[in-house]
DNA sequence: CTTGAACCTCTAGTCACTAGAGGAATTAGG
DNA sequence: CCTAATTCCTCTAGTGACTAGAGGTTCAAG
């Protein structure tokens, strides 16, 4: 189990070989002993370490949040209202995203039903991106801030 | 509405200025023509072609999808199958999106509920993301992880 | 000792933008 | 016409989280 190579921290973790080295390169992972010849060799903490970041990653946290967490996990006598506020951001934006995927799936759906395998000048498809774009929906534009058309 | 300024056109489509700049520089819109100071000024077909792209990237399309679906627009005796075909594809990923979503913000829930805002050494959110048991990762050979995103 | 797989570093590319520097053009008011 | 504010210009570089490839070195098995 002690004094992985690289090849196999990367079948035990499930995390691929590049990015191994690259969370080593911004410093999400510790820099392991080398071998005589210079290449890496792991040992179990390397192996749990990467296992929380990539199961982080499936929840979809980012690197920084994953990086804050196991800071705290090595302090266990904090308090954890950091880790749950953490957690709860993460599920807020999980959350938002759903919703914001799932009114696209209706106007996707709309779309694909309507089309009657035509041709293209009567495909709703592609009407219905074009006249969208009569509508002014949600503007998020803030890009100027004296007129607005 | 013709001659437009790019900050007028940014207003009108929701979309920034710099992104304009940017679509234009990966051949997304056409370049347009430019005042004797060399500012560019656009016309009605520039904004609607913005709008066109603004309104497909809502729906999470590519840069290329929008592209193929734009091209297909400029050619309206065509069959409409590949309008349909791009339109599917994306649907199809929207759903396995909404789907990977879903598992995470179960995971997430069940997280945040059993905290109990104790300190860090209890803490339900560190523990569950250690927990690499429960993890959904068999593939101990293999090197292709799937991700939520 | 040879072979071939796995390893090394380094650069650059991905997607769709975003930020900032440093300067030129335009517009509104006087 | 002049000035000041605003908008515009090009260009480079950065974001997140990797991925791909070149060109060379080391390791483990036979």
């Amino acid at each position: 189990m002690s004094d992985m190579s690289i090849g196999r921290l990367s079948a035990l973790s499930g995390v691929k070989v590049p990015t191994i080295r690259y969370y080593e390169s911004i410093d999400m992972l510790d820099a392991p002993p080398r071998s005589p010849g210079g290449q890496r060799r792991y040992g179990p903490g390397h192996l749990e370490r990467l296992r929380f970041i990539r199961h982080g990653r499936e929840l979809g946290f980012g690197l920084d949040d994953l990086r804050a967490l196991q800071d705290l996990s090595a302090r266990p006598d904090q308090s954890c209202d950091e880790a749950d506020r953490i957690a709860r951001r993460q599920l807020q934006d999980v959350e938002r995203r759903i919703a914001g995927l799932e009114a696209v799936r209706a106007e996707l759906l709309r779309m694909v039903e309507r089309c009657s395998h035509g041709v293209v000048d009567e495909c709703r498809v592609i009407q219905t991106l074009s006249e969208h774009a009569l509508c002014v929906h949600h503007d998020q534009a803030g890009q100027t801030p004296s007129k607005a058309g």
